[in-house]
DNA sequence: GAAAAATTGAGGTGTATCCCTCATTTAGCG
DNA sequence: CGCTAAATGAGGGATACACCTCAATTTTTC
């Protein structure tokens, strides 16, 4: 419908984690690239919205901001700027620092997320169980947090483990 | 009409979850005590299941289940057998005991998702760290895992973390 | 009312985890 | 060619967890 209509300015509600709504946006960019594209979600991790962030999306508001900077904002990109809503560079300036796991430790994340224990995990990987300890304690570090109920916990509500990059 | 027909073979469509179909089965039961019942059933989750089983049907199939199985398993059940189907068995065994969390355990399980440790479950459910680590023991006896990693592996591939009955 | 299940609590043992320090090897970068 | 980050690995200590037995109390069920 946005090829056809090819409008000044698409609102997309992103309800999905990442499925649906990051590939209409990679078509809607493709098929209209004059159309401007805001998103509004619902999803607060920092996970998900720097994942827009990196899309570079021209918009970026959550459902709980308030209609007047939505507005506002939506007229900022008319005019051919970009707007990120405040919440969110506050949700993603919380967090910065915690997205930057190497891939060997969201390699880890998931095999304990599958239940695998630190030696099942050295087994998978064909590496020594001190080492899988060792990239534990980075990552637990890296997310603050103590202990598996809290990591997968975050991982959970940050959408860590949505099947992303593996192996 | 089973009443007047006193058939060998019953074979029963339980559409409906509970409702009707296990109606009928008690007054058959009670009415015609030689007309063998098999049940073929849409639905396969375990708690629906295992109620056939705990009813004592005589058969026990998935509408999903090879036709050559069931004309097999209901001669066995007119020679005076029972027969439940391997589709059955096998959903009954791999979350057999998962459907009979207790409330208690139920909670628990959600408050170890949300990264609690036991001292801290403890204070929030004014009991005893001891309590709880009790609890813990037979939950993850249940569900036939032993590490909390497997827990919550296991909790999110089963669904049981879905805001169901809590407090 | 009796039997069964659920909830509560304790003692105690073994092990996996969390985390600290230290060290080597490889890979990417200016 | 050093510099840095990433990945690898070890030693060791403290804690939390997994799990066993035993038991009292309450609730549910028959």
């Amino acid at each position: 419908m946005t090829k056809e209509l090819q409008p000044d300015l698409l609102t997309l509600d992103a309800g999905m984690p990442l499925a649906r709504g990051m590939q209409v946006f990679g078509e809607v960019r493709r098929w209209c690239p004059d159309t401007r594209i805001a998103v509004i979600t619902g999803f607060t991790s920092a996970g998900h919205l720097s994942d827009w962030v990196a899309a570079d999306v021209d918009g970026l508001f959550l459902k709980t901001c308030p209609p007047e900077e939505i507005t506002k904002g939506l007229q900022l990109i008319l005019d051919g700027g970009g707007y990120i809503s405040k919440a969110v560079l506050t949700i993603l300036d919380d967090s910065s620092e915690l997205e930057a796991l190497t891939s060997r430790e969201r390699q880890i994340l998931h095999l304990i997320a599958e239940g695998c224990s630190n030696v099942e995990i050295a087994e998978r990987l064909s590496i020594s169980p001190k080492t899988v300890d060792n990239h534990r304690t980075r990552l637990m570090a890296k997310l603050n947090v103590h202990s598996v109920a809290q990591l997968l916990a975050l991982a959970l509500k940050e959408g860590l483990l949505d099947q992303s990059q593996q192996l």
